[in-house]
DNA sequence: GAGCACTGC
């Protein structure tokens, strides 16, 4: 792998690892830079996926499903669109397109892809993204998309027609939008069987996709002509070095010190090499760090400790992938986000597994050790518990998600049987059920749960979860268009606030300077405008507390909307500080979300007050109870929102985070009359009940 | 006075 790069040169830039070309390169790659077209042409034929070049290209001329299981590091994604494409599949005018699940992907693949064909990106070689769309219609043959734009194109041309082979890669990752590509690629298969369609995808999960995409019928021979409906199956290995596994002798009580020990005894007595740990969150994660560092006999000496989690200032983030000094050996303590995505720029890894995680998981998390060479994973639970215990996949999205967003879709595409749609991964029919239900009272969906004209197809059109655009399509009617707009936006991302240890304090009182007493919705509106006086500082989120990345984020969300909106023919227009109209077209969305205050227990006694800083605590703790009206379910509002210990008594909610309890994220308060106002057909007008559905 | 993480249009 190292011949990508050559270390005192460029420092190598962190990529996507899933394919043996793209592990470490650096800008500098180029034919100008000393490495020659024919050297790329021979890294090119030393991927193992070159072996097998004639067998897929076969392959796939003669079967309408080819699946490819290949290890990491096979060259898989690289390699098959331009195999394709020598082959002639992209003449005629034609394109091949190759899904990823995630953005990153996608944009690093393409361009590598582009390199070693040696065109510029965006001609012959392109790829899409949301908010970038680097192709040419004329010009580009091979395309790299994420799934989810590749399903939004299929509103407009549901059979997927300028394309020849679809490559769906990482379907073994099961996530929601691969999962419902896949049952719409299987039926346009039947319209088109022209179409052909490549598959990738880990050892355990091939069989299942092949029976999936079996669509051979029992004693009729019609393969004569086109191509075989059974799909074919090809193995390509890896490029992975082999990891030794340790098991925890009897089970740990506590995995955090049981790491830390690890840690330290690798560090006496292995060779050098470093360490990625996986703990569940960023508490465990400090916690381990503390300990780590407090241990003061000597050995830490050489230990670089360094946490990794999403939550981490990108610079901090940095470090991880920094060289590791001479004599050195760098400990990185991590979420699960380096389970998949990042390969680590270090000489070996070692591994500790935390559970419970699934055995698939478990495998992912081992094969980080084997990226660059040999490694060892030591899972501190014990091999009866790795065998009988841990279940052997994750449960595919699809049958843990909410399902409002895929119903809707599936409608959009003139899919009318949701419940009898064929799934690689069935969802149950209550979760359908009950999307069913939340998009027949939002009005989407009509009695015969057909989308209904025009808010069904409005709501399907707009990117975001149906009841966020449902109350934008509501905010037309309130006049408040772009103050709802711009609440949507900021919800669909993760956070608008800066948060990083320590400056807990500062940002409670950042957000202060913000608060609304209507709650965390207009709280966003009064963010966005300092934002935008601010001239969109940088230096302004800083002193505010603010995500700048965030924000500038929410501006690019805001803006697709506002051209969305138009296109709808919603009329942009500001309801210049009404706030009543911006909460009632929230209202129209979220109204299933409504809860009232049970129980408000107010700090009233002074003597708890005074007798000490626990109790303190105690007397504040009470939270007011609130149950959602639909439901009746217990639910508190969480101690972020600005609402917390404010207790409106009527309120609403955007999502809900279970942990000891139901905490209501992004609150708002409302007047109950509003909930009728808006949604007459859901709740009662007399008293505020849930209709039965 | 809470907090697993990640991905996507």
């Amino acid at each position: 792998m190292s011949r990508f790069w050559k270390p005192g040169t460029e420092k190598p830039r962190l990529v996507e690892d899933e394919e043996g070309g793209v592990l470490f390169f650096s800008a500098s790659l180029t034919s100008s830079s000393g490495y020659g077209y024919a050297n790329l042409e021979k890294q090119r034929q030393r991927l193992p996926v070159y072996k097998y070049r004639t067998a897929i290209l076969y392959l796939v001329e003669t079967h309408a499903t080819t699946i490819v299981v290949g290890e990491t590091g096979s060259g898989k994604t690289t390699q098959i669109p331009q195999y394709l494409k020598e082959a002639g599949w992209a003449e005629g005018g034609r394109i091949i397109a190759c899904t990823q699940p995630r953005r990153l992907a996608v944009q690093t693949v393409a361009s590598r892809v582009s390199e070693e064909m040696g065109v510029r990106l965006g001609d012959e070689v392109g790829y899409t993204i949301r908010f970038e769309d680097i192709t040419s219609t004329e010009l580009t043959r091979i395309k790299f998309l994420t799934d989810g734009v590749l399903l939004r194109e299929m509103m407009d041309d549901p059979l997927l027609s300028k394309y020849s082979v679809i490559m769906v890669d990482e379907a073994h990752e099961r996530s929601l939008s691969t999962d419902i590509l896949l049952g719409l690629l299987k039926k346009i298969q039947r319209r088109r069987p022209e179409l052909r369609l490549v598959i990738s995808s880990a050892t355990i999960e091939a069989k299942s996709m092949a029976s999936f995409f079996n669509t051979r019928r029992q004693g009729r021979d019609d393969e004569e002509h086109g191509p075989k409906k059974e799909p074919a199956i090809l193995s390509v290995e890896g490029r992975g070095f082999n990891v030794q596994i340790f098991y925890a002798e009897e089970p740990v009580s506590d995995y955090i010190r049981a790491a830390v020990s690890t840690v330290l005894s690798i560090h006496d007595e292995e060779p050098s090499g470093d360490i990625l740990v996986f703990l569940t969150g960023q508490d465990d994660i400090d916690a381990a760090i503390q300990l780590l560092t407090e241990d003061s006999d000597g050995r830490k000496k050489g230990l670089i400790v360094l946490p990794l989690y999403s939550g981490l200032p990108r610079a901090d983030q940095d470090l991880v992938f920094s060289p590791t000094p001479r004599g050195k050996r760098k400990v990185v303590i991590s979420t699960n986000i380096a389970e998949t995505s990042l390969t680590l720029e270090v000489t070996d890894i070692e591994n500790l597994v935390v559970a419970p995680i699934s055995k698939a998981s478990a495998r992912q998390r081992a094969g980080r050790a084997g990226r660059v060479r040999p490694g060892k994973c030591y899972r501190l639970y014990t091999e009866e518990y790795f065998m009988n215990e841990m279940s052997a996949d994750g449960i595919p999205e699809m049958q843990r998600s909410n399902l409002v967003s895929t119903v809707i879709q599936l409608k959009a595409l003139g899919i009318d049987n949701i419940l009898g749609f064929d799934w690689p991964a069935s969802p149950s029919p209550e979760a359908l059920i009950r999307a069913l239900e939340v998009l027949y009272a939002l009005g989407v969906i009509d009695d015969d749960a057909k989308l209904t004209s025009p808010a069904g197809f409005q709501v399907a059109e707009i990117p975001l979860d149906p009841m966020v655009s449902k109350m934008i399509l509501a905010s037309n009617d309130y006049g408040c268009s772009e103050e709802v707009i711009t609440i949507a936006a900021v919800l669909s991302v993760q956070s608008i606030w800066f948060s990083a240890r320590g400056v807990q304090k500062e940002l409670d009182e950042a957000k202060l300077r913000f608060a609304a007493a209507e709650g965390d919705h207009v709280t966003f509106l009064n963010v966005h405008k300092g934002f935008i006086q601010s001239g969109k500082s940088s230096n302004w989120c800083h002193k505010n507390h603010v995500n700048y990345h965030a924000m500038k984020k929410v501006d690019e969300i805001r803006q697709q909307l506002r051209r969305i909106a138009q296109r709808l023919g919603i009329a942009l227009k500001s309801c210049e500080g009404d706030m009543q109209v911006v909460r009632k077209a929230v209202t129209a969305g979220f109204f299933a979300n409504a809860c009232r205050l049970e129980v408000s227990i107010v700090s009233t006694c002074k003597e708890i007050f005074d007798i000490s800083p626990f109790k303190t605590k105690l007397a504040f703790s009470h939270n007011g109870l609130y149950k959602t009206i639909r439901s009746s379910q217990e639910v508190y509002i969480h101690p972020s929102s600005v609402l917390f210990r404010v207790n409106p008594k009527w309120v609403i909610f955007h999502s809900i985070v279970s942990t000891d309890r139901q905490y209501m994220r992004n609150v708002m308060s409302i007047d109950p009359s509003w909930l009728t106002e808006v949604a007459p057909q859901f709740y009662q007008q007399q008293q505020i009940n849930p209709r039965p559905l």
